[in-house]
DNA sequence: CTGAAAGCGCTTACAG
DNA sequence: CTGAAAGCGCTTACAG
């Protein structure tokens, strides 16, 4: 049922060699041959395989995903990245769902293996994965870690949380809040928070989840402002504020961290910090198809830098006092 | 690098074909073999190449995925459900999105061609990608439609439109409403809207979009409830109705279509008529892979029962008059 | 119970 | 410019 070259060979009547190198462009065979040959292909829609030719080259030119499962919706984008990176480099991409539970997680790395991908990005916690990527390694393929911290000795493409933290706080200190509640939930963000009320002379108080952020912010009137950890935990945050009658931003602003659909709703407008999901994902592929191609590349860790994204959560105060 | 059947055969000093055997557990092999034999293979880590496995076999176990860029939210879950099916037979899945351009289309299906997949699913408009399924159909590859009404001739496994929009309108009518305006955007649903409202004698309105529908709901204070298109679209309704003064549900009530995060936020509590869509993604996997693996098997449409999740945005109403 | 051979679809030298 | 051969990693008969 299918055409193989084989087949075409024998129509033509000539060697199998001949039509791969006349296929393929390859000089060196007679232009009425190529000719020929390239007809006959299109007439029965002749498609090289990919298995005769990654049998021969030892690259199968497929690439491995494996991401949570649980989270139904922050990786889409960046797997939508990688996968259009992906087609455009004539490689396939192979997507694995990692749910809790150890046994699936083992299962996709095998099966991962079997099918010979040239390479793997991983949208991970590291430490559930570290144990396996040896197996990697071992065979010479590359591992990439995408909007996740990565093991020790391997690369990671994430958003710069230094900097989405520090232009949180930056953005609200220049709407006159000197008073602002950080998240602790992710330590670099927080130390770009940190870095950059001491820059501008804010004070910056900590929380350790939606809940602690909200009870802060409603004991304490000082706070003006909140950077809050996600775009989920900020609108979590201002439904409570608004419930326990405080105002969105006339009261206390607060800035998002993620970007996506939910913060443009017209009910919401959240102010956040977006991160350049589709250029994670395409950025992790880049990195990781030059492993696989060029063995003496010498990957380096890269951090994309998240933009702001004014809407209406955050307001400008006068500070009393200054 | 990597560890090869011949490897362990030169190392036993046995026939790669006694290893091959020994490995799947091939009765007729010498027991004290097999122990030496899968002992080697744990100890180097070897993994069975599906290169060599799929040339011998016509099979690469591998199915493709074809869904829409632009969305991008609506089929994740439909993409981890047929994700997780996949794995779980031993089968790879390769995603490809589709992003308007017709050029970026043909060359993803040749990818998948190139990759050798076995089959294929499609959530993507028939008759976008019409013109390329007799590429597959004449390798003998199936190919199912998922959420996505199918081609001529080809299988879809979809919600129950019908279903569900009868759903909607019989719900609303059991909340005591007696004049509701649906939507014709998706004909089946719309059917189902008229199908119950007929068998319930309730007054069925037609709109064409939201802002249709918005402005109908508005200038006619006889409507006393809407069955949307889609969850989005509810949510738009509903911000429009309530900047105009309405309250939902006390004024409007209104029923979403699709499930998903969005309609869970505590702002909305929408009342919404769910898919199931990690079912439908299963389904479509399953249904795919027992056509590739049994060649008898006669592929039929599904429809799959979408749920009533009732939330906060439909209230029961004393029907003047009766 | 085990080995030698052939072959799946290709490509890469090599010979002519 | 073209063909014959060998080989990539496996499995499937077949012979012994």
């Amino acid at each position: 049922m299918t055409v193989t070259l084989k087949k075409l060979a024998a129509e033509l009547n000539v060697s199998p060699a001949t039509v791969s190198l006349a296929l393929r462009g390859v000089p060196g065979i007679a232009p009425g041959t190529v000719t020929r040959v390239k007809e006959l292909a299109r007439k029965y829609d002749y498609v090289q395989s990919n298995i005769g030719r990654a049998l021969q080259s030892r690259h199968t030119r497929l690439i491995g995903y494996l991401l949570p499962g649980i989270t139904r919706t922050f990786f889409n984008e960046i797997l939508q990245g990688a996968g259009e990176e992906t087609a455009s480099r004539n490689y396939g991409l192979l997507v694995g769902w990692v749910n809790p539970g150890d046994e699936h997680l083992e299962h996709q790395i095998n099966l991962l293996l079997e099918k010979d991908i040239d390479g793997l990005i991983i949208s991970e916690k590291y430490h559930l994965i570290d144990r396996y990527l040896p197996r990697f390694k071992n065979r010479g393929k590359p591992v990439v870690f995408c909007s996740n911290k990565a093991s020790e000795g391997y690369v990671e493409i994430i958003t710069d949380n230094f900097y989405g933290g520090y232009l949180a706080v930056e953005t609200l200190f220049k709407h006159g809040h000197r008073k602002i509640l950080g998240s602790v939930e992710l330590e670099e963000r927080f130390r770009g928070n940190a870095a950059a009320a001491e820059h501008f002379g804010v004070e910056l108080g900590k929380s350790l989840s939606a809940e602690d952020a909200l009870k802060k912010l409603l004991a304490d009137n000082q706070y003006t402002a909140m950077a809050a950890y996600s775009d989920d935990q900020a609108l979590d945050i201002i439904y409570g504020l608004r419930r326990n009658g405080r105002r969105v931003p006339e009261d206390v602003s607060v800035i998002g961290f993620n970007g996506g659909a939910l913060g443009e709703r017209p009910e919401f407008q959240l102010t956040t910090i977006e991160q350049q999901r589709l250029d994670l994902g395409r950025c992790a592929v880049k990195s990781l198809i030059e492993q696989i191609e060029n063995p003496d590349y010498v990957p380096v860790n890269q951090y994309l830098k998240p933009e702001l994204k004014m809407r209406k959560t955050v307001a400008t105060i006068t500070t009393g006092g200054a």
